[in-house]
DNA sequence: CTGTTAGCGCGTTCAC
DNA sequence: GTGAACGCGCTAACAG
């Protein structure tokens, strides 16, 4: 059996909660108790049971995810992952809930926010948008000291504790090596097909395309970025404008949300051999994926995502520290062939997560 | 707050020893009064709260991973994950060991899985070796009421539980045709480095790898497999020699462990323009990988296989279903571009696990 | 400053 | 068949 902390309370001869003043670091307790305490601890090699002790406690940690709504596949399967995570996270006196706002809106994040910070929550993760009142919400929150967490899309100088998503700069690259090694030497352009270049993650997705591009043995020309606001009816108007006005076009690179009207425009100009990389496996893109409209698809996995930010905010509100090396979003790269069967995966942490 | 063992029983009229023998199923209540108590169950919508649940069973389950010995860097790497989750296992009332056995040696493996029949483990997951013994061991544990996984490698018909690890042939087939793709129209032959066709994994890949080359538009010469036994220094041979015979050589796929006798080979033979496929990320081959000796790694997550091996073991000792999606484990494809930069991560299951 | 005591939600003897 | 009472490891009120 593992020691417990009536085995250092007796070891230390003191009682209980002494022990428990100074595991919990709290005031109140000599130099010399203390010192006593922390000996036997240190020399039983005592592992605080946090199962117990969050049982004792009783406490729930409210947690609010903020997201943007509308009909963007990703952002509707972050949601169903908050949700599936809301399943397991009662177990870990967890609460967790999802508000969602509109798109790009900077003042109506802001609102959200405060409205979070009024409830008292625990921790916010929200899809941050590069705005002024965003960035001044966040300040507020750090103030009221609540953890706030930025997801999928950062703003590193508000103040926020964390950010959870993948490296954009290095997808955008990846992206790039991919369309250069799959085109090798065929000739012709590149297209590129964004939601809006206000939005940080599509930016830096966009300069590490280019810089990978342009280190290809090959040059080759990038047409200028067709902004599809991640609407699938404009994104389906561009490509096929596109499609019918570039004749040799070589690639599509879409780094942005308007998956649906790329494949549509892509499925009705049969025909063409094109080298076609996406973000995000939605629906939309297995199937394209599945059927050959599209080459490869980057992914960053929602599931991780969200149980990450939750054990994030979890350990800022416990004020304990955060393994920045376990908390690391992978960019995950897919073809037809690698393409798991089913939505669902992983864990745990669940598991502890994976 | 949600409902307890208190509400139940006091919705039903029946007392907490009640509740408990319809919760855990077992005998000495009536008909009438289950259905009672099944009823209250569901009107409020209980959910079993695990952690307190197992603070006071205060049971441990102790389970072993029996891995093969040797300098596989994988399975090092398989062992270092197990010993990770082994620190966050006991807060889930889990004690986890390693024994090793030397590779290939199927009675080894046998006598090791007696031996832990014989301590009468709660759970045992094992890479399996293609031997009678070891089947007939499988047998005996499951006659023992021990609950079986497979690790990495496969024996779908020794009854084995649950098999944890990629879908082999399908990551062949991912090299396969990322190779093709790779390659393009260039010409020349392509050489597989194996460590052995004697081991279910190995022989897999071949098969998928085959198939996707198979399936490409240019035709291709694939040269005989070459058996380097996993050893470094009889894969660096093996790839020396065929560097120097085959002058048009277009790409190496690496389906086996012999990676650092590949490395070391591909650095002496500078100046021949391959593409290079191999699997499983460690040291070497990150290395080759930013190096640009080699071109893509295939990998499975040892984390994720081990607490995915803890969470099925648990399971089983405790008669719980397991979600099947939830336990896939992905086959991750990296590039120079998307190579993560520190070897450690995900959660737990952690809690979940991720 | 320190110790006592009563739970947290559940499983498990024992008696009835 | 059923129920009351105790303990798992820890925290949080109280006293002292």
């Amino acid at each position: 059996m593992r020691p417990t902390v009536h085995d250092i309370a007796e070891r230390a001869g003191v009682s209980l909660a002494t022990v428990d003043r100074v595991l919990n670091d709290r005031p109140g307790v000599r130099g010399v108790t203390r010192a006593k305490v922390e000996a036997a601890i240190v020399d039983l090699g005592y592992v605080r049971d946090v199962a117990a002790a969050n049982l004792a406690k009783s406490r729930v940690y409210p947690l609010v995810f903020i997201l943007p709504e509308g009909d963007n596949p990703f952002m509707r399967g972050l949601e169903d992952e908050v949700r599936r995570a809301g399943a397991h996270s009662l177990v870990e006196r967890t609460q967790l809930s999802v508000v969602t706002v509109p798109a790009f809106d900077g003042s109506a994040l802001a609102r959200e926010i405060d409205s979070a910070i009024e409830r008292a929550v625990a921790g916010i993760a929200a899809v941050a948008v590069d705005a002024p009142e965003v960035l001044a919400a966040i300040g507020r929150a750090r103030e009221a000291g609540i953890p706030f967490v930025t997801l999928v899309s950062d703003l590193a100088n508000s103040g926020r504790d964390h950010f959870i998503g993948v490296d954009n700069i290095a997808a955008g690259r990846t992206a790039g090596s991919l369309m250069g090694r799959f085109l090798g030497q065929r000739p012709g352009p590149v297209a590129v097909l964004a939601g809006s270049m206000r939005v940080r993650d599509h930016g830096e997705r966009l300069e590490g395309f280019l810089a990978a591009m342009s280190a290809m043995p090959v040059s080759r020309a990038i047409l200028p970025v067709l902004e599809g606001q991640d609407d699938p009816e404009l994104s389906f108007r561009l490509i096929a404008e596109c499609l019918a006005e570039v004749r040799d076009l070589a690639g599509i690179y879409s780094l942005g949300a308007g998956n649906r009207g790329l494949v549509r425009a892509l499925a009705a100009g049969t025909g063409r051999n094109l080298c076609v990389i996406a973000h995000e496996v939605t629906d939309e893109t297995r199937a394209a994926l599945e059927g050959g409209l599209v080459d490869a698809v980057l992914n960053q996995d929602a599931g991780h995502e969200v149980r990450s930010a939750i054990r994030v905010l979890r350990a800022k509100a416990d004020g304990l520290p955060v393994i920045a090396a376990q908390e690391r979003i992978r960019l995950e790269i897919f073809i037809k062939d690698n393409l798991p069967s089913e939505p669902g995966m992983d864990d745990t942490p669940g598991s502890a997560g994976n």
